[in-house]
DNA sequence: AACATTTATATTGTTAACAATTTAATTGTT
DNA sequence: AACAATTAAATTGTTAACAATATAAATGTT
């Protein structure tokens, strides 16, 4: 008869390595990781760098669709936002038809800086050691499991 | 003759959708949301359940050791250990043999825990609403690819 | 043994993520 | 118009992630 009663309980659904969860944490941490050194030469955090590609692409947004872009309320973006203010990438300006909403706009140094920012998506598909196709790939994946976990949160369910 | 000068730039590889790096973000918080309603009924962050995960493996490893495992270091770690022994998940115990080591051991209350715990992994599965099999194989991509990213920090390069 | 080096953890300060609350403007209803 | 309800940002307080530094114990060298 064997131990049974003793031995640790080693549930392989609770083991750290076969946790989705995990991995996409630490990758994500791991891929910051990757970013700093390069936009660090620019004077940005990552997350004032996905500000930024957002207003690259349309530039003038109020703080809310910001905010749901990113899937950030305004307790992180605001003192966010102050601080790119501070740094001269933006500014913020409250809108005269609703005077709730904030807007913010890219300033010249804030528009320049896409230029010189364009060299960091090639660097991280080569530093990544994948295949561009994987890339892509992956990265549909990763999309789609998060707009069902995002679904998931959204309706409580049972 | 398309005004090409005046037309704003953009680039696809700075589109926000197309940043695998974005999609991990957002999955990671995304996750976390997930996973905060279930966590909050035994009275866990996320990091720490993570750090439970690894002593219900194998209990009393070094905060060195930990930080291995978790890719995090003393200064994020120490205080989350200290949060976790006051809420009585653990003990943190200096080393007789070598006292500049601070060993973690669960209490029998951690030790609990980890049955209570054991309906999360397949709660989340569910929720993430993806077949396991899809899982597993996702699992293993972005592993690979955290990997790579973490040999690429470690190695400066050109 | 004396002293420099390395290693393990802790501390300090900054940026972020988020819950809960507050403030102020707009909209809806009577 | 008066007032309730909603909406948009900002604020406050907690936990985390991380750089930089400090402290103290072990190891290596002479």
């Amino acid at each position: 008869m064997t131990s049974k009663a003793l031995a640790p309980k080693h549930n392989p659904a609770q083991l750290l390595d076969n946790q989705l969860c995990f991995a996409l944490y630490s990758a994500s941490l791991a891929m910051t990781k990757l970013y700093k050194p390069m936009l660090e030469s620019l004077g940005l955090t990552y997350p004032q760098y996905l500000v930024m590609l957002i207003l690259w692409e349309a530039d003038g947004p109020s703080i809310s669709s910001l905010g749901e872009r990113l899937n950030l309320d305004s307790g992180t973006l605001t003192p966010l936002l102050k601080r790119m203010e501070a740094a001269g990438w933006l500014v913020r300006q409250r809108s005269s038809e609703d005077e709730r909403r904030v807007h913010v706009w890219l300033s010249p140094t804030g528009q320049q800086l896409q230029a010189q920012a364009a060299f960091i998506p090639e660097c991280v598909v080569t530093q990544s050691g994948m295949p561009l196709d994987e890339v892509v790939s992956l990265n549909r994946k990763v999309q789609q499991l998060r707009d069902a976990m995002r679904a998931s949160v959204a309706e409580p369910g049972p």
